[in-house]
RNA sequence: GGGCGAAUACCAGAGUGGCCAAAUGGGGCAGACUGUAAAUCUGCUGGUUUAUACCUUCGGUGGUUCGAAUCCAUCUUCGCCCA
Protein backbone atom coordinates (compact mmCIF):
# COMPACT_ATOMS: atom_id res chain seq x y z
CA UNK A 1 0.00 0.00 0.00
CA UNK A 2 1.06 3.13 -0.84
CA UNK A 3 0.16 6.70 0.18
CA UNK A 4 0.89 10.39 -1.82
CA UNK A 5 -0.52 13.45 -0.07
CA UNK A 6 -1.13 15.96 -2.85
CA UNK A 7 -2.47 18.87 -1.05
CA UNK A 8 -3.12 20.67 1.89
CA UNK A 9 -5.20 23.63 2.27
CA UNK A 10 -4.63 27.04 3.30
CA UNK A 11 -5.85 27.60 7.34
CA UNK A 12 -6.58 23.82 7.93
CA UNK A 13 -5.55 20.90 8.33
CA UNK A 14 -7.09 19.14 5.47
CA UNK A 15 -5.40 17.08 2.97
CA UNK A 16 -5.87 15.49 0.31
CA UNK A 17 -4.08 12.17 -1.26
CA UNK A 18 -4.63 9.23 -2.85
CA UNK A 19 -3.77 5.93 -1.65
CA UNK A 20 -2.61 3.02 -3.93
CA UNK A 21 -3.82 -0.53 -3.26
CA UNK A 22 -3.42 -3.31 -5.40
CA UNK A 23 -7.10 -3.56 -5.71
CA UNK A 24 -7.22 0.07 -7.12
CA UNK A 25 -6.65 3.60 -5.71
CA UNK A 26 -8.46 5.58 -3.13
CA UNK A 27 -8.68 9.62 -3.71
CA UNK A 28 -8.58 11.04 0.29
CA UNK A 29 -10.29 12.35 1.95
CA UNK A 30 -12.35 9.12 1.43
CA UNK A 31 -15.40 7.63 2.84
CA UNK A 32 -15.94 3.77 2.97
CA UNK A 33 -19.46 2.12 3.02
CA UNK A 34 -19.92 -0.31 5.74
CA UNK A 35 -20.30 -3.84 4.84
CA UNK A 36 -19.91 -5.56 7.71
CA UNK A 37 -21.22 -9.33 6.59
CA UNK A 38 -20.33 -8.92 3.07
CA UNK A 39 -22.86 -6.28 2.30
CA UNK A 40 -23.52 -3.23 2.32
CA UNK A 41 -27.20 -3.33 3.31
CA UNK A 42 -29.86 -2.82 0.39
CA UNK A 43 -27.43 -1.98 -2.08
CA UNK A 44 -26.01 -4.27 -4.83
CA UNK A 45 -22.77 -3.28 -6.49
CA UNK A 46 -23.44 -2.44 -9.53
CA UNK A 47 -24.87 1.10 -7.51
CA UNK A 48 -21.88 1.39 -4.64
CA UNK A 49 -19.33 1.25 -7.95
CA UNK A 50 -21.81 2.62 -10.38
CA UNK A 51 -23.42 5.38 -9.15
CA UNK A 52 -22.62 5.92 -5.59
CA UNK A 53 -18.69 5.31 -6.51
CA UNK A 54 -17.55 3.50 -3.74
CA UNK A 55 -13.70 3.27 -3.92
CA UNK A 56 -13.82 0.98 -0.95
CA UNK A 57 -15.90 -1.08 1.50
CA UNK A 58 -15.68 -1.97 4.70
CA UNK A 59 -16.30 -5.96 5.88
CA UNK A 60 -16.33 -7.28 9.68
CA UNK A 61 -14.11 -10.33 11.26
CA UNK A 62 -16.12 -10.98 13.80
CA UNK A 63 -19.07 -11.35 11.80
CA UNK A 64 -17.35 -12.66 8.95
CA UNK A 65 -15.75 -15.06 11.35
CA UNK A 66 -19.34 -16.71 12.81
CA UNK A 67 -20.84 -16.21 9.36
CA UNK A 68 -19.73 -17.88 6.67
CA UNK A 69 -16.45 -18.87 8.50
CA UNK A 70 -12.92 -18.94 7.39
CA UNK A 71 -13.20 -21.93 5.47
CA UNK A 72 -15.74 -20.99 3.28
CA UNK A 73 -13.83 -17.42 2.51
CA UNK A 74 -10.63 -19.56 2.10
CA UNK A 75 -12.42 -21.52 -0.41
CA UNK A 76 -13.89 -19.00 -2.09
CA UNK A 77 -10.43 -17.02 -2.47
CA UNK A 78 -11.14 -14.48 -0.41
CA UNK A 79 -13.74 -11.89 0.19
CA UNK A 80 -13.66 -9.60 -3.25
CA UNK A 81 -13.78 -13.02 -4.79
CA UNK A 82 -17.13 -14.25 -2.62
CA UNK A 83 -18.78 -11.16 -2.79
CA UNK A 84 -17.61 -10.39 -6.30
CA UNK A 85 -16.21 -6.84 -5.50
CA UNK A 86 -12.89 -5.98 -6.75
CA UNK A 87 -12.04 -2.83 -5.38
CA UNK A 88 -10.31 -2.53 -2.24
CA UNK A 89 -11.59 -3.32 1.53
CA UNK A 90 -10.86 -3.01 4.53
CA UNK A 91 -12.00 -5.05 7.90
CA UNK A 92 -12.37 -4.31 10.97
CA UNK A 93 -10.84 -6.14 13.71
CA UNK A 94 -14.07 -6.86 16.20
CA UNK A 95 -12.48 -4.02 18.14
CA UNK A 96 -15.48 -2.32 18.17
CA UNK A 97 -17.57 -5.35 19.04
CA UNK A 98 -15.79 -5.86 22.17
CA UNK A 99 -17.51 -2.59 22.68
CA UNK A 100 -20.98 -2.99 21.43
CA UNK A 101 -21.40 -6.44 22.44
CA UNK A 102 -19.84 -6.18 25.83
CA UNK A 103 -22.61 -8.11 27.44
CA UNK A 104 -21.38 -11.17 25.76
CA UNK A 105 -17.46 -10.76 25.40
CA UNK A 106 -14.66 -10.94 28.59
CA UNK A 107 -11.62 -8.92 27.84
CA UNK A 108 -8.58 -10.81 29.27
CA UNK A 109 -4.64 -10.21 28.32
CA UNK A 110 -4.69 -13.08 25.74
CA UNK A 111 -7.55 -11.58 24.22
CA UNK A 112 -11.55 -10.90 23.97
CA UNK A 113 -13.62 -14.05 24.67
CA UNK A 114 -17.23 -13.64 22.87
CA UNK A 115 -20.17 -15.69 23.19
CA UNK A 116 -21.78 -15.71 19.61
CA UNK A 117 -24.56 -13.02 19.20
CA UNK A 118 -25.99 -15.30 16.73
CA UNK A 119 -25.79 -19.10 18.38
CA UNK A 120 -24.02 -18.37 22.01
CA UNK A 121 -20.83 -20.38 21.13
CA UNK A 122 -17.83 -19.23 22.69
CA UNK A 123 -14.76 -17.89 20.86
CA UNK A 124 -11.30 -15.84 21.94
CA UNK A 125 -10.31 -13.29 19.22
CA UNK A 126 -6.30 -12.67 20.14
CA UNK A 127 -4.70 -10.32 18.34
CA UNK A 128 -2.85 -12.76 16.39
CA UNK A 129 -5.67 -14.76 15.71
CA UNK A 130 -7.44 -11.73 14.11
CA UNK A 131 -5.05 -11.05 11.62
CA UNK A 132 -4.97 -14.55 10.52
CA UNK A 133 -8.82 -14.22 9.95
CA UNK A 134 -7.83 -10.80 8.28
CA UNK A 135 -5.17 -12.79 6.04
CA UNK A 136 -8.11 -15.36 5.00
CA UNK A 137 -10.72 -12.28 4.37
CA UNK A 138 -8.18 -10.99 1.94
CA UNK A 139 -8.06 -7.35 3.03
CA UNK A 140 -6.36 -5.03 1.41
CA UNK A 141 -6.39 -3.17 5.07
CA UNK A 142 -6.48 -4.99 7.86
CA UNK A 143 -6.94 -3.65 11.32
CA UNK A 144 -5.09 -4.29 14.96
CA UNK A 145 -7.73 -5.74 17.29
CA UNK A 146 -8.42 -3.13 20.19
CA UNK A 147 -10.30 -2.34 23.02
CA UNK A 148 -12.47 0.11 21.50
CA UNK A 149 -12.78 2.48 25.05
CA UNK A 150 -16.57 4.07 25.75
CA UNK A 151 -16.49 7.31 25.46
CA UNK A 152 -17.73 8.07 29.35
CA UNK A 153 -14.57 5.81 30.75
CA UNK A 154 -13.12 7.39 33.94
CA UNK A 155 -9.62 8.07 33.16
CA UNK A 156 -7.94 4.70 35.08
CA UNK A 157 -10.33 2.45 33.03
CA UNK A 158 -9.23 4.51 29.83
CA UNK A 159 -5.23 3.84 30.58
CA UNK A 160 -5.26 0.57 31.68
CA UNK A 161 -7.71 -0.33 28.24
CA UNK A 162 -5.27 1.76 26.07
CA UNK A 163 -2.20 -0.36 27.57
CA UNK A 164 -4.21 -3.63 26.97
CA UNK A 165 -4.44 -2.19 23.12
CA UNK A 166 -0.97 -1.36 23.05
CA UNK A 167 0.14 -4.55 24.52
CA UNK A 168 -2.22 -5.81 21.50
CA UNK A 169 -1.08 -3.89 19.10
CA UNK A 170 2.75 -5.04 19.53
CA UNK A 171 1.45 -9.02 19.44
CA UNK A 172 -0.93 -8.24 16.04
CA UNK A 173 2.32 -6.32 14.16
CA UNK A 174 4.79 -9.24 15.07
CA UNK A 175 2.11 -11.40 13.40
CA UNK A 176 1.53 -9.60 10.61
CA UNK A 177 5.27 -9.12 9.85
CA UNK A 178 5.65 -12.62 9.81
CA UNK A 179 2.73 -13.76 7.72
CA UNK A 180 2.26 -13.18 4.04
CA UNK A 181 -1.12 -12.79 2.15
CA UNK A 182 -2.74 -15.61 1.14
CA UNK A 183 -4.17 -14.47 -2.64
CA UNK A 184 -1.13 -12.94 -4.03
CA UNK A 185 -1.85 -9.52 -3.27
CA UNK A 186 -0.29 -7.23 -0.55
CA UNK A 187 -2.39 -6.47 2.79
CA UNK A 188 -1.36 -3.39 5.03
CA UNK A 189 -2.00 -3.14 8.90
CA UNK A 190 -3.52 -0.30 10.53
CA UNK A 191 -2.79 0.24 14.21
CA UNK A 192 -5.33 2.50 16.13
CA UNK A 193 -4.97 5.15 18.49
CA UNK A 194 -7.23 4.88 21.59
CA UNK A 195 -7.29 6.79 24.96
CA UNK A 196 -10.76 7.83 25.24
CA UNK A 197 -10.73 11.85 26.01
CA UNK A 198 -7.64 11.97 27.38
CA UNK A 199 -5.18 14.36 26.11
CA UNK A 200 -2.21 12.66 27.62
CA UNK A 201 -2.97 9.19 26.71
CA UNK A 202 -3.93 10.34 23.31
CA UNK A 203 -0.68 11.41 22.87
CA UNK A 204 1.03 8.35 24.47
CA UNK A 205 -0.64 6.65 22.38
CA UNK A 206 -0.47 8.42 18.92
CA UNK A 207 3.42 8.47 19.47
CA UNK A 208 3.91 4.65 20.27
CA UNK A 209 1.20 4.23 17.10
CA UNK A 210 3.50 6.25 15.26
CA UNK A 211 6.77 4.14 15.81
CA UNK A 212 5.86 1.32 14.30
CA UNK A 213 5.66 3.17 10.56
CA UNK A 214 2.45 1.40 9.58
CA UNK A 215 1.46 2.03 6.48
CA UNK A 216 -1.77 3.55 7.90
CA UNK A 217 -2.70 4.91 11.39
CA UNK A 218 -6.37 4.89 12.56
CA UNK A 219 -8.21 7.00 15.43
CA UNK A 220 -10.62 4.88 17.10
CA UNK A 221 -12.86 4.81 20.26
CA UNK A 222 -14.70 8.41 19.51
CA UNK A 223 -18.05 8.82 18.54
CA UNK A 224 -18.59 6.48 21.52
CA UNK A 225 -20.81 8.30 23.89
CA UNK A 226 -18.32 11.34 24.48
CA UNK A 227 -19.10 15.09 24.00
CA UNK A 228 -18.78 15.83 20.28
CA UNK A 229 -16.41 18.84 21.09
CA UNK A 230 -14.32 16.21 22.75
CA UNK A 231 -14.07 14.35 20.00
CA UNK A 232 -12.79 17.20 18.11
CA UNK A 233 -10.76 18.16 20.34
CA UNK A 234 -8.86 14.27 20.47
CA UNK A 235 -8.71 14.34 16.72
CA UNK A 236 -6.29 17.25 17.08
CA UNK A 237 -4.18 16.34 19.61
CA UNK A 238 -3.65 12.55 18.17
CA UNK A 239 -3.22 14.11 14.52
CA UNK A 240 -0.65 16.41 15.95
CA UNK A 241 1.71 13.55 16.11
CA UNK A 242 0.20 11.09 13.76
CA UNK A 243 3.03 11.11 10.53
CA UNK A 244 1.66 13.38 8.04
CA UNK A 245 2.80 11.16 5.12
CA UNK A 246 0.27 8.35 5.98
CA UNK A 247 -3.37 7.99 5.92
CA UNK A 248 -5.04 8.84 8.69
CA UNK A 249 -8.24 6.71 9.65
CA UNK A 250 -11.18 8.06 12.16
CA UNK A 251 -13.56 5.13 13.05
CA UNK A 252 -16.50 4.87 12.66
CA UNK A 253 -17.42 8.56 12.49
CA UNK A 254 -20.06 9.95 11.57
CA UNK A 255 -22.65 12.58 10.78
CA UNK A 256 -21.47 14.83 7.49
CA UNK A 257 -20.87 17.56 9.55
CA UNK A 258 -18.53 14.92 11.55
CA UNK A 259 -16.96 14.13 8.31
CA UNK A 260 -16.17 17.56 7.32
CA UNK A 261 -14.83 18.95 10.75
CA UNK A 262 -12.75 15.50 10.84
CA UNK A 263 -11.46 16.21 7.39
CA UNK A 264 -10.85 19.62 8.64
CA UNK A 265 -8.34 18.56 11.20
CA UNK A 266 -6.30 16.40 8.82
CA UNK A 267 -8.23 13.01 8.77
CA UNK A 268 -8.09 10.93 5.42
CA UNK A 269 -10.21 8.43 6.02
CA UNK A 270 -13.85 7.58 7.35
CA UNK A 271 -16.72 4.94 7.67
CA UNK A 272 -19.83 4.87 9.39
CA UNK A 273 -23.34 2.79 8.90
CA UNK A 274 -25.12 6.08 9.51
CA UNK A 275 -25.91 6.57 6.04
CA UNK A 276 -27.43 2.95 5.91
CA UNK A 277 -28.56 2.50 8.63
CA UNK A 278 -30.74 5.86 9.59
CA UNK A 279 -31.33 5.41 5.91
CA UNK A 280 -33.09 2.41 6.18
CA UNK A 281 -34.83 4.29 9.53
CA UNK A 282 -36.04 6.73 6.98
CA UNK A 283 -33.52 9.90 7.23
CA UNK A 284 -31.69 11.42 4.13
CA UNK A 285 -28.72 13.47 4.73
CA UNK A 286 -28.36 15.79 1.71
CA UNK A 287 -26.33 19.16 1.06
CA UNK A 288 -29.79 21.20 1.89
CA UNK A 289 -30.45 19.22 5.11
CA UNK A 290 -31.44 16.43 6.67
CA UNK A 291 -35.26 14.83 6.05
CA UNK A 292 -37.02 12.23 8.05
CA UNK A 293 -39.05 10.83 5.10
CA UNK A 294 -41.75 9.48 7.36
CA UNK A 295 -42.91 12.75 8.08
CA UNK A 296 -46.10 14.01 6.74
CA UNK A 297 -44.85 16.90 5.41
CA UNK A 298 -43.48 14.79 2.53
CA UNK A 299 -46.86 12.87 1.36
CA UNK A 300 -47.94 15.37 -1.21
CA UNK A 301 -44.46 16.98 -2.09
CA UNK A 302 -44.08 15.41 -5.87
CA UNK A 303 -40.65 17.59 -5.97
CA UNK A 304 -37.68 15.63 -6.87
CA UNK A 305 -35.95 13.76 -3.78
CA UNK A 306 -32.89 15.40 -3.75
CA UNK A 307 -33.21 17.86 -7.00
CA UNK A 308 -29.64 17.82 -8.88
CA UNK A 309 -28.32 15.35 -6.13
CA UNK A 310 -24.93 13.10 -7.02
CA UNK A 311 -27.51 9.98 -7.29
CA UNK A 312 -29.90 8.80 -9.92
CA UNK A 313 -32.06 7.98 -7.35
CA UNK A 314 -32.19 12.06 -6.64
CA UNK A 315 -34.01 12.71 -9.50
CA UNK A 316 -36.42 9.83 -10.40
CA UNK A 317 -38.04 9.20 -7.29
CA UNK A 318 -40.46 12.03 -5.78
CA UNK A 319 -40.38 13.03 -1.67
CA UNK A 320 -44.03 12.01 -1.72
CA UNK A 321 -43.39 8.37 -3.50
CA UNK A 322 -40.51 7.71 -0.72
CA UNK A 323 -42.21 8.34 1.89
CA UNK A 324 -45.19 6.03 0.70
CA UNK A 325 -43.04 3.62 0.09
CA UNK A 326 -41.46 3.98 4.20
CA UNK A 327 -45.24 4.82 5.15
CA UNK A 328 -45.98 1.36 3.54
CA UNK A 329 -42.64 -0.30 5.28
CA UNK A 330 -41.46 -1.47 1.47
CA UNK A 331 -38.10 -2.56 1.14
CA UNK A 332 -37.53 -0.44 -1.67
CA UNK A 333 -37.64 2.41 0.47
CA UNK A 334 -34.34 1.50 2.48
CA UNK A 335 -32.48 0.93 -0.92
CA UNK A 336 -33.83 4.16 -2.26
CA UNK A 337 -32.64 5.95 0.97
CA UNK A 338 -29.19 3.83 1.10
CA UNK A 339 -28.15 4.86 -2.11
CA UNK A 340 -28.99 8.36 -1.55
CA UNK A 341 -27.28 8.60 1.71
CA UNK A 342 -24.49 7.01 0.81
CA UNK A 343 -23.90 8.84 -2.72
CA UNK A 344 -24.06 11.89 -0.48
CA UNK A 345 -21.73 11.01 1.68
CA UNK A 346 -19.59 9.80 -0.77
CA UNK A 347 -20.09 13.59 -2.77
CA UNK A 348 -19.73 15.65 -0.09
CA UNK A 349 -16.07 14.07 0.55
CA UNK A 350 -15.06 14.54 -3.22
CA UNK A 351 -16.60 18.20 -2.76
CA UNK A 352 -13.94 18.85 -0.08
CA UNK A 353 -11.08 16.78 -2.16
CA UNK A 354 -11.83 19.51 -4.71
CA UNK A 355 -11.93 22.56 -2.59
CA UNK A 356 -8.97 21.28 -0.74
CA UNK A 357 -7.26 20.60 -3.87
CA UNK A 358 -8.46 24.24 -5.35
CA UNK A 359 -7.07 26.16 -1.67
CA UNK A 360 -10.98 27.12 -0.28
CA UNK A 361 -11.47 24.34 1.78
CA UNK A 362 -11.58 26.66 4.90
CA UNK A 363 -14.50 29.15 3.57
CA UNK A 364 -16.66 26.35 1.62
CA UNK A 365 -16.65 24.01 5.20
CA UNK A 366 -18.22 25.99 7.32
CA UNK A 367 -20.63 27.14 4.89
CA UNK A 368 -21.33 23.31 4.42
CA UNK A 369 -21.58 22.26 7.68
CA UNK A 370 -24.31 24.92 8.35
CA UNK A 371 -26.13 23.42 5.17
CA UNK A 372 -26.00 19.78 6.21
CA UNK A 373 -27.08 20.20 9.74
CA UNK A 374 -30.42 22.04 9.08
CA UNK A 375 -33.26 20.11 8.82
CA UNK A 376 -35.22 20.30 6.39
C1' G B 1 -93.61 -10.48 11.18
C1' G B 2 -90.77 -13.60 15.05
C1' G B 3 -86.12 -15.21 17.59
C1' C B 4 -81.03 -14.57 18.88
C1' G B 5 -76.64 -11.68 18.95
C1' A B 6 -73.84 -7.18 18.55
C1' A B 7 -73.02 -1.73 19.00
C1' U B 8 -66.32 0.74 22.95
C1' A B 9 -61.36 6.04 20.83
C1' C B 10 -58.94 6.55 13.37
C1' C B 11 -59.54 0.80 12.62
C1' A B 12 -59.80 -3.98 14.94
C1' G B 13 -60.74 -5.43 19.75
C1' A B 14 -60.44 -6.25 25.51
C1' G B 15 -63.22 -4.59 29.51
C1' U B 16 -69.24 -6.85 32.02
C1' G B 17 -70.66 -1.93 39.06
C1' G B 18 -65.67 1.77 41.80
C1' C B 19 -58.27 0.51 40.86
C1' C B 20 -61.40 3.22 33.33
C1' A B 21 -59.81 8.44 29.56
C1' A B 22 -60.64 2.84 29.07
C1' A B 23 -55.81 -3.36 27.92
C1' U B 24 -53.64 -5.02 23.35
C1' G B 25 -52.59 -4.84 18.09
C1' G B 26 -52.74 -1.95 13.76
C1' G B 27 -52.75 2.89 11.87
C1' G B 28 -51.22 8.02 12.74
C1' C B 29 -47.63 11.93 14.63
C1' A B 30 -42.72 12.92 16.18
C1' G B 31 -37.79 11.63 17.96
C1' A B 32 -33.29 8.55 18.31
C1' C B 33 -29.57 5.91 15.57
C1' U B 34 -21.81 7.33 14.61
C1' G B 35 -15.34 0.94 13.31
C1' U B 36 -24.06 -2.60 12.13
C1' A B 37 -26.85 -8.46 17.42
C1' A B 38 -30.63 -2.39 14.33
C1' A B 39 -35.91 -2.90 7.66
C1' U B 40 -34.47 -1.25 14.89
C1' C B 41 -35.72 1.39 19.33
C1' U B 42 -38.38 5.39 22.22
C1' G B 43 -42.37 8.81 23.18
C1' C B 44 -47.22 10.68 22.10
C1' U B 45 -52.02 9.42 19.93
C1' G B 46 -60.35 12.66 23.75
C1' G B 47 -59.99 17.98 25.62
C1' U B 48 -57.93 21.62 28.98
C1' U B 49 -50.93 25.61 26.50
C1' U B 50 -48.01 22.09 32.47
C1' A B 51 -50.72 18.27 35.35
C1' U B 52 -49.93 12.35 40.48
C1' A B 53 -55.49 17.74 38.42
C1' C B 54 -60.17 18.89 36.16
C1' C B 55 -63.76 18.34 32.07
C1' U B 56 -66.23 15.38 28.13
C1' U B 57 -66.53 10.20 26.27
C1' C B 58 -67.93 3.59 25.49
C1' G B 59 -74.99 3.74 19.51
C1' G B 60 -79.61 7.41 21.37
C1' U B 61 -82.90 8.47 25.47
C1' G B 62 -84.62 7.56 30.28
C1' G B 63 -83.83 4.95 34.83
C1' U B 64 -81.45 1.93 39.23
C1' U B 65 -77.12 3.14 42.37
C1' C B 66 -73.14 6.88 46.87
C1' G B 67 -70.89 5.41 42.03
C1' A B 68 -72.51 2.86 35.27
C1' A B 69 -68.70 1.39 29.27
C1' U B 70 -70.49 -2.37 32.67
C1' C B 71 -77.36 -3.38 35.66
C1' C B 72 -82.77 -2.20 33.90
C1' A B 73 -86.34 -0.12 30.20
C1' U B 74 -86.97 1.67 25.55
C1' C B 75 -85.55 3.36 20.72
C1' U B 76 -82.07 3.13 16.51
C1' U B 77 -78.67 0.53 13.42
C1' C B 78 -76.11 -3.85 11.89
C1' G B 79 -75.48 -9.34 11.63
C1' C B 80 -77.37 -14.33 11.77
C1' C B 81 -81.60 -17.67 12.02
C1' C B 82 -87.05 -18.80 11.40
C1' A B 83 -91.40 -17.44 8.51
Amino acid sequence: MDFKLEATAPYTNARAGEITTDHGKIPTPIFMPVGTVGSVKGVHFRELRDDIDAKIILGNTYHLYLRPGLDILNRAGGLHKFIGWERPILTDSGGFQVFSLSSIRKLKEEGAYFRSHIDGSKHLFTPEGVVDIERTIGADIMMALDECTPGTADYTYAKNSLDLTMRWLKRGWDRYKSTEGLYGYSQAYFPIVQGCVYPELRREAAKAVADYGADGNAIGGLAVGEPTEKMYEMIEVVNDILPTDKPRYLMGVGTPANILEAIDRGVDMMDCVMPTRNGRNGMLFTRNGIMNMRNKKWADDFSPLDEGGPSFVDEVYSKAYVRHLFISNELLAMQIASIHNLAFYLWLVGEARKHIIAGDFAEWKPKMVERVTSRL
